[in-house]
DNA sequence: ATACATGCAAACACTTTGCAGCACA
DNA sequence: TGTGCTGCAAAGTGTTTGCATGTAT
């Protein structure tokens, strides 16, 4: 095992800037597009490319965590627990799950064809309370 | 509740040629490109958009089984009954998991803030046999 | 006959990258 | 003072869509 060698990283303002905007919207499971506005409205120079580097760093570093959504932007939180996700087929919108982590989940697989686990995520899907209730309204008009 | 319009389709030739290639790589998890391929190398003329529509078709009429991989273009499976998958960090492949189906996963959320749960993914990640061996060369050449 | 389906190309959403200049350590 | 970082713009990937034409029912 060679020494790892430390990311190399500089303490930026653009970084601190996307840290900040993250931590503000802590919670809300922004997307790299509503940190981005975040950022720029403030700071109209920063650009796109910087936004999405330094969201790579900071979730390489595990300063927050990125949150993969299937066909959706990718969001990001602090919380830097593993957790689970729901996630509304309507409007798109993603919830923290209310769920203990199965951290040997793994342990359930019978057969890994070789595969060496290192994580899992689990995602809910559904509708949010608003499109639930935008269905019953459009339901009831026909 | 009104009478459940049936999704009006036709069976057309392209319909049958997506689905004759997606029975022909059971098994594999090809992606939209991989079924393209196989329908375009015989048929020329089908184009890209005419798979995609009828992926979706496919999909949503539970004839085959659509994999949203975050980060990675859609997997279709003949496979129809539902179960979990394993993701390749390295190289993106997707395999089935070995693993009973929770069907009830949903009941262990303690709070959905009004949320609808329909269904769930479980995606686990980590590096394929292939990928591993690999990486076990370029360590030890350093 | 008439919708649904197709083919083409353009648009779209999200993300990455090449490159020249800048600035943190 | 050098390498990591930035801004810009362009390219890349995967998918959808507008529209005129075609075709299954």
């Amino acid at each position: 095992m060679t020494a790892q060698t430390a990311a190399p990283t500089r303490n930026t303002v653009q970084r601190a800037l996307v840290m900040d905007a993250v931590r503000s919207l802590h919670g809300t499971h922004p997307t790299s597009a509503d940190i981005y506005e975040i950022v720029h409205a403030e700071h109209p120079h920063v650009s796109r490319a910087t936004v999405y580097r330094n969201l790579g760093v900071l979730a390489e570093r595990g300063e927050i965590l990125r949150v993969e959504v299937p066909n959706g932007a990718d969001r990001y939180d602090l919380r830097a627990t593993p957790h689970y996700h729901l996630k509304c087929q309507a409007c798109g919108c993603v919830l923290d799950a209310d769920m203990p982590y199965h951290a040997d989940l793994a342990d359930e697989l019978t057969d890994t064809h070789g595969f060496r686990v290192t994580g899992h995520t689990i995602l809910f899907t559904g509708l949010c309370a608003e499109c639930r209730a935008a269905a019953q309204e459009a339901a009831i008009r026909g």
